[in-house]
DNA sequence: TTGAAAGCGCTAACAT
DNA sequence: ATGTTAGCGCTTTCAA
């Protein structure tokens, strides 16, 4: 159906378009009282809606943001886009969303199409650190700030908020250690990811700390799914490695790996420990409850929707890193 | 900063916009190979980029579908959505995501924001059965085909796909009782939502069924929310009402009751089950797996991106009623 | 195969 | 306080 336009309420009130948008616009100033209710009654009639895109054209300006993140089905990222769109829908801001399915190629997909629907910034949660530097760069050009989190990149500089990965994964490795666990292994993530290098990096450092043999078997290049989870597992056991705690990279692949063991009657944790760092600085043993993650999450939503908006309006400052470092959380659950 | 428009690709190289437009349009039989080739690469140069605002606002049709959620905070509805957007995108539909909160006010502020963006069908589960209703009709009258999945509404004819909340949760008290549970409580939703209303009556005639007594007090109006589900547990407690299941009506809630029973100590599901019933016909014991649900919440995501698709070509076509009615899945989790 | 022109619905000078 | 006009960037007849 066609929807009435202002053109359609002036005819209809034998006045002009120009008046019909400024009452409409909630222009009080510049419109008589009378007209204005007259015109407010018509809109009302006549199942008047603005149209939108009519409007953005118009001013050249969508008021939008959009987030990319790698996946949607994990708390980290549901509750970060929950927070970052009311924070931002505070500021009159609308949210459009779009996930990578960790895919360089859908990430890039989506970032054109954001730019195609003219989004004027962009929350972005990398699924790769190079593959796609180039739309990026070239979006940064076109004047879309880039506010990159958790998975950020280094090789171009841009405003980014993160948790330092080193830190969280050290802690964490540390905490298996002083809980008596002896065969750690590290499912570790891509190394285009990089807070997967980082975490591998503490991993190391942790078991050195405490005069651990490191053990190049003993890292699995897991990748970041449920599937891949699984898979690592799997390989383990054919490879025969001993293994009584095992420090996955995303919460994904961490819940692969739980299942498989689980299937195979592994008790957990008894048998063996299953955790991971959720993208705050919260560490988890599988599984997180939902609420515990909303603190740091919410911090990182709230730097990321500023840094955005901070660069919407003022282009020119300085690219700024926010580093999260609330205390660490460390819940373990028996799921 | 400004993009390159049609214009001035044509502009560049001596043509007209029409031309270009055509050519950037993918018209393979009315402009010359040459010339194509010449403004693709003219394009490229440029770093044109095709505006969809003027696009759909020239072509009145924005090939875009809203989604509606009561909340984005559980499994069940990111799956959904995820589904959802994987299968409409196929079919060469965007998705735009809007959440209520579990506010009806926030519900039709995104209806209305919707309907101003012009999509062309909605997806929508309701967080009221009754307070919006207008907003509905009047969106069916607007040309707007309107889908309902999990959370329906009964007062007008709508498309609809949900599960029978009635059987699933005759069984899942069936269930607990031939677990030996004995007092079985049920953390009700509210009755302005259809499906918390038959749940209940599920409820009722399971116990029945077993000559179990039904008392008032075993029920407690426990809302939606994680605070929600942990407020009545106080209110249980307050109470003296003894339990050894407690049967929820949201995940949320569910979640809240298990955080507030484990900080009162209690052991779960030791000393007492919680359970609720998702979205689709998965009965979980608190907390599902991820995966789990996949499979029943993708039919649901299937049968209602079948059902918008279907009414946008063919708006005349009859409301159909999906009932999803898989095989049920009982999950114990000792989270 | 290309171009000219109209117009999608709206806003914002500028003029009255 | 209101009207006139000129677009925003694009598609799509209709002519050439």
């Amino acid at each position: 159906m066609k929807y009435a336009t202002i053109i359609d309420i002036a005819h209809e009130l034998g006045i002009s378009k120009s008046t019909v948008s400024r009452a409409l616009g909630g222009d009080d100033r510049n419109v008589n009282k009378e007209t204005k209710k007259k015109i407010l009654e018509m809109a009302e009639k006549m199942g008047y809606k603005r149209n939108e895109l009519a409007v953005n054209l118009r001013k050249q300006s969508t008021r939008t943001i959009g987030i990319v993140v790698p996946e949607m089905l994990t708390p980290f990222y549901m509750n970060f886009i929950t927070y970052a769109q009311q924070l931002l829908n505070r500021q009159g801001y609308r949210v459009t969303l779009a996930q990578s399915h960790e895919d360089p190629e859908a990430e890039r997909a989506n970032l054109q199409m954001l730019e195609d629907y003219r989004v004027e910034g962009i929350l972005i949660s990398a699924c790769h650190n190079r593959k796609n530097l180039d739309v990026y760069q070239q979006m940064i050009n076109n004047g879309i700030p880039l506010v990159f989190f958790d998975r950020t990149i280094t090789e171009i500089s841009v405003p980014k908020v993160k948790i330092d990965d080193y830190i969280k994964s050290f802690f964490m490795v540390e905490h298996l250690i002083r809980g008596g666990k002896k065969n750690i292994v590290h499912f570790a993530g891509p190394t285009y990811i990089e807070n997967a290098i980082e975490r591998k990096r503490g991993y190391k450092d942790a078991l050195e700390k405490f005069h651990l043999p490191y053990n190049p078997e003993n890292v699995v290049d897991a990748g970041v799914d449920f599937a891949d989870g699984e898979k690592a597992v799997e390989e383990l056991i054919r490879k025969g490695i001993s293994f009584d705690a095992i420090f996955c990279f995303t919460e994904m692949s961490a819940l692969g790996t739980k299942s498989c063991l689980q299937r195979l009657r592994y008790s957990i944790p008894g048998d063996v420990a299953v955790c991971c760092i959720s993208g705050t600085n919260l560490c988890v043993l599988v599984h997180p409850s939902l609420t515990a993650v909303e603190q740091p999450v919410r911090q990182m939503a709230e730097a990321a929707s500023r840094l955005v908006m901070e660069k919407i309006e003022n282009p020119s400052i300085p690219d700024e890193t926010v580093l999260l470092n609330a205390a660490m959380i460390l819940r373990e659950s028996t799921l």
